[in-house]
DNA sequence: CTTGTTTCTTGCAATCTGCAAATATATAGC
DNA sequence: GCTATATATTTGCAGATTGCAAGAAACAAG
């Protein structure tokens, strides 16, 4: 930690910005106006404004209010990625992070921004192909032993949503007993009293997330 | 993603280096020559120099090779730290990595490189406290599920060793006989033929790491 | 050869999981 | 109303996994 000698690296932040839709996971991408990459989608993102952000969280928080909106949501640090190529404006270091959003706190959409199937996300800006499928791991890595996935519910869920979730993620199938007798010992949701009916058969009952639960242990003791 | 027109932050990289020296984990520190905290331990680390290093990957590696002599260790990412406070130049980033590396790999220490056991490292410069928490923190947490520490033994170890770090990092005991079952299900590691003595009692055997496990599944299904 | 020490192995009760069947509550058609 | 169909929810239990504890093995020292 000599003199700086050096042309320093452009810094960023940029975010994944999750939620469901009709039990799909959907990734908000936005219509970038400027070059580089004008035209196409990107996560949204920006640079970080020194003399107003407390830290890299701050600035991503801000710029996802600026463009979007959004406040109130799940934020987590996902990774960095840099180096020469990702940005042609030169030597670049994106400072990532995951967002998962409730659906009804997303709102109306506003101009430039879209929800995208998120595991069908192609040819987004830069690297942000590679921000994305490091999320979607993430997520995947967190379904097997936190209460992650169920950040992306409404409100009010029912017992086959947040299931459906939990798989969506994990890709794969759980038994519907044992889920349940996991839900219930981590006292992970409670009863809203009310209930609901699409289509034919038994109403589900509608539950809540308990709320002192931000962190079970893990669901199922034998998930990978 | 508009003009630059702010001033950009300070970009720097640091690394939580830990070894095990006779089976008490130890973190490498630098004493710093310069200012600021000059004189202080510090966390090896420094600056990106856009023209030489591919990513920030690559320029911690080549500053722990420059700084310490080290080479061919784990290395991964762990989180980014971020704000105005944390250096007295000015609003910064640092890149943190956490590198595991064997003693027997670390050589000679050069001057002003030191050992001191990581789980009562203090008052190190910067914020470098905290970053040294996140990576204990994710060492305790990839110790229920992966080899990471098991890449901290010397190239041939007993079992009662290898059990001993996976404790030390997780701060509890584990069953011996679990322990062990788990190790040969996983195929973890592998004979050399040769025994060891230390003090009395039976000699132990020797372990390797097997060749393909980079990463093995959970190492205890019931493990937090 | 007996005792002490450390390593290694085995047996088994208690717990947890996955499968499958049974039960509950609704709609739709007759 | 009654039956068929659909979806949600609960229950029972065999089989797998774990933690505990005791046993067996290999060496040093007296």
């Amino acid at each position: 930690m000599q003199d700086q000698s050096f042309p320093t690296p452009i810094v960023t932040t940029d975010a994944v910005v999750l939620t469901l839709e009709d039990g799909v996971l959907q990734l908000l991408t936005l219509r970038r106006a400027q070059p580089p990459f004008a035209g196409v989608a990107a996560l949204p993102g920006g640079y970080i404004h020194p003399q107003e952000d407390h830290d890299a969280a701050g600035a991503i928080t801000r710029i996802l209010r600026e463009k979007t909106g959004l406040g109130g949501f799940h934020l987590e640090q996902l990774a960095s990625f840099s180096g020469p190529d990702r940005d042609p404006r030169g030597w670049s270091v994106s400072l990532a992070y995951m967002a998962l959003v409730r659906r009804e706190d997303l709102g109306e959409l506003a101009e430039g921004v879209a929800l995208t199937p998120a595991y069908q996300a192609r040819d987004l800006a830069f690297d942000h192909d590679d921000i994305l499928a490091t999320a979607l791991r993430r997520l995947h890595d967190k379904g097997a032993w936190s209460n992650l996935p169920a950040l992306l519910l409404p409100s009010e869920f029912t017992l086959p949503e947040i299931q459906n979730i939990y798989e969506t993620v994990r890709g794969t199938k759980l038994d519907q007993s044992s889920f349940r007798r996991k839900l219930n010992e981590l006292r992970l949701v409670e009863e809203t009293g009310k209930t609901r009916q699409e289509s034919a058969g038994r109403p589900a009952k509608l539950y809540r997330l308990a709320s002192g639960a931000a962190y079970a242990s893990r669901l199922f003791d034998r998930m990978i």
